[in-house]
DNA sequence: CATCATAGTCTCCTTTTGGTAAGTATAGAA
DNA sequence: TTCTATACTTACCAAAAGGAGACTATGATG
């Protein structure tokens, strides 16, 4: 998600990146970050001011870990109506 | 793994599957192949025998799920060292 | 008669995950 | 003087993940 938001909004802040994203705790949000800046796919921007600033942009490498995953972001979006048939015939099988 | 594994050999039993995908307890890969099946990426063939014998066969749309993870699969094997060198590089400033 | 093989299931237990809530720093606004 | 905004961190807790090992059925084999 956070690979999806950034590539389409290109440079964000904490709070943005959390609406945008959703659903996510900002314990979690951090962690995530945290990991993918360790992993160099993005970079994280501080600004010395108060209240704090910071943004977040990806790197080469996490744009094209993003289009690699784009593949499977097509495949879910062409395939989630078949997946979910296939849950409900093997549920009602089940019943 | 269990996709990449069944793409490149068709044709497995629960064993040499787990052979395969190494490092994955029993309970586990039945739980996975369990919800690959209810999902409809693969299909489970039970053989009434003495001992059970029990095929596992991607689906089409198994088959496209795993088509659609190879970009993935190839960013990883392209990009493991950058992500490896990113990792020293930001433990060695955190330390 | 005892053993083996296969594909599990079941129980128990530990580890990991991830949420919530509270705390932190500080400049500027009301 | 008190409140607000921002980007966290920390402590605590409940739920979920997942491993280990025992158990199951039963026909064939030695």
């Amino acid at each position: 998600m956070v690979l999806e938001v950034l590539a389409d909004h290109g440079e964000l802040r904490f709070t943005r990146l959390s609406e945008l994203v959703g659903g996510i705790s900002q314990k979690m949000l951090t962690q995530t970050l945290r990991h993918m800046e360790r992993d160099g796919l993005l970079v994280r921007t501080v600004f010395p001011v108060v209240p704090p600033k910071v943004q977040y942009r990806l790197t080469g490498l996490g744009l094209s870990l993003g289009s690699a995953f784009c593949g499977v972001w097509v495949w879910a979006a062409e395939n989630l109506r078949q997946v979910e048939q296939a849950r409900q015939v093997f549920d009602g099988k089940a019943a």
